[in-house]
RNA sequence: GGAGGGGUGGCAGAGCGGUCAAAUGCAACGGACUGUAAAUCCGUCGACUUUAGUCUACGAAGGUUCAAAUCCUUCCCCCUCCA
């Protein structure tokens, strides 16, 4: 009945995860084999340390790691320290300031734990293992790179590669460091391959082009067939990529994003995005997922509220998921302040505060006279009565028990508690 | 090294001495309608005070002018072609 012969495999194409493979039939049979005999497969994700925490728009791979690993694999994530400490001059005008030492440590440590959430890591024969290109690179020498690694690329092929020739067309500038990167990530396929015996790279599809480097290296080089998968990119229903949320993006470190915000940003996906959503950012059965997909109109905010439940729960925790899920309630249901929404707590009343100001302190606004255009806008409440007067002060009878709830919008809010 | 073109708000991209806090599009945000959705419509989108102003902004630093994003000088960076 299945398509493929592999469990890997078949839960990928079920769940949307599959675009292209550089040997579909060989890969299959090679995981295949490696299930039954219960030897597992090694496979990589990499990501280069320019940030200190990954975001939803990196889940996908990340997921398709975590259901590798569940099928018995091994996965090894790959920071690229080599490349983030010669500085990556991607799509930017200014060459960017070289990261330093420290900054590139802690950038490490947040993507370690980034990865974290979703691997096992540890000792056994299928945990993942962090490693980190810039043991290889720091020692190679030019000489000797571009004699074994330069002679197996024709720059005529590489002129074709779609990152470079999007980028010439353009005339966006495109540096020599950044023209090379593709023998950078296919060496690093190789590497691996040597030290761990790792024959799969799995990524993005905007990837496809360094992978094939690795798998064609990998070919001429070492007589190995090396094996690439990538996921489709994944949008919303207006073709926007995933992971933006009131401009910022959604992070999956706790220190960047409070799990409640994590919650909302699932919470509130597009019905159409149900299915997909369920499929790829959760770990839930497939029959699960298409009993909750079928729901229609208003019944679709339950498929959403599990979503974003289980979806915080593989990142935060089942708790912080529990808690997020709690607040939501509590503030769009029953129209209470949640208990993880920000408080100012004051001491004693205040009777000649601004509102602006209120909602300056609370985060809500970035300035004075946003906080006056939002007013204006009716967009603010508090204890949901409309304040329409710009320099409004806070009230002592805005003070209910103690406390206040301040609403910006509809899903913004704070509070004011007085704690004498 | 030579010749030409260019660097403008989150991005794209107009403006080329005053009417420019800078058109337009996208993104974002608020309101209406809803289901904490989508679509649609209306509005906002530098800061401070207020509706009249003040300050800081158009790669960087100087200069010309009553007045500069717009002109001049130097510097930095990018693109194209030539060497």
């Amino acid at each position: 009945m299945s398509q493929f012969k592999s469990e890997f495999f078949n839960l990928m194409l079920e769940r949307g995860f599959y675009n292209q493979c550089t040997n579909e039939g060989g890969f299959d049979s090679y995981l295949y084999e490696c299930e039954k005999s219960g030897k597992p497969a090694v496979g990589y994700l990499g990501s280069d340390p320019t940030g200190d925490s990954l975001h939803v728009g990196h889940i996908v791979p990340l997921m398709m790691m975590r259901w590798f690993q569940k099928c018995g694999h091994k996965p090894l994530t790959l920071v690229g320290g080599a490349t983030a400490r010669i500085g990556d001059p991607s799509g930017k005008d200014k060459l960017r300031p070289f990261l330093d030492e420290a900054t590139l440590q802690h950038n490490i440590e947040g993507l370690k734990k980034s990865f974290g959430k979703f691997l096992k890591f540890g000792d056994g024969a299928n945990d993942a293992v962090m490693v980190d290109n810039w043991d290889w690179f720091k020692d190679i020498n030019y000489l000797a790179f571009l004699r074994d690694i330069g002679t197996y690329y024709s720059v005529n092929r590489m002129l074709t590669m779609d990152s470079v020739k999007t980028r010439l067309e353009r005339e966006q500038p495109m540096s020599f460091l950044e023209f090379n990167y593709m023998l950078l990530q296919g060496y690093d396929f190789c590497e691996l391959y040597k030290q761990y015996g790792c024959r799969a790279q799995i990524a993005g599809s905007d990837q496809w082009g360094n992978i094939t480097s690795g798998t064609e290296l990998g070919r001429r080089k070492y007589d190995v067939e090396l094996f690439g998968f990538t996921s489709p990119i994944i949008t919303d229903s207006n073709g926007k990529k995933m992971g933006k949320s009131e401009g910022n993006a959604v992070w999956i470190n706790e220190e960047k994003l409070p799990a409640y915000d994590y919650y909302q940003y699932f919470r509130n996906i597009g019905d159409a995005e149900v299915g997909k959503c369920l499929r790829i950012y959760t770990d839930l059965p497939i029959d699960e997922i298409r009993r909750l997909e079928a729901l229609q109109d208003k019944e679709i905010n339950e498929a959403k509220k599990i979503l974003a439940f289980e979806a915080t729960k593989i990142c935060r925790g089942e708790e912080e998921a529990a808690a997020a899920q709690k607040t939501a309630t509590h503030v769009f249901e029953l129209k209470r302040t949640g208990e993880l929404l920000k408080f100012l707590d004051w001491e004693v009343y205040d009777d000649n505060k601004y509102l602006i100001d209120v909602l300056m302190e609370l985060q809500l606004t970035s300035s004075r006279g946003e906080g006056r255009r939002f007013i204006k806008q009716n967009a603010v409440k508090i204890n949901d009565i409309l304040v329409t007067d710009e320099l409004y002060k806070i009230q002592p009878n805005d003070l209910i028990n103690g406390e206040a709830k301040v609403q910006l919008g509809k899903k913004k809010f704070g509070g004011i508690r007085i704690t004498k």
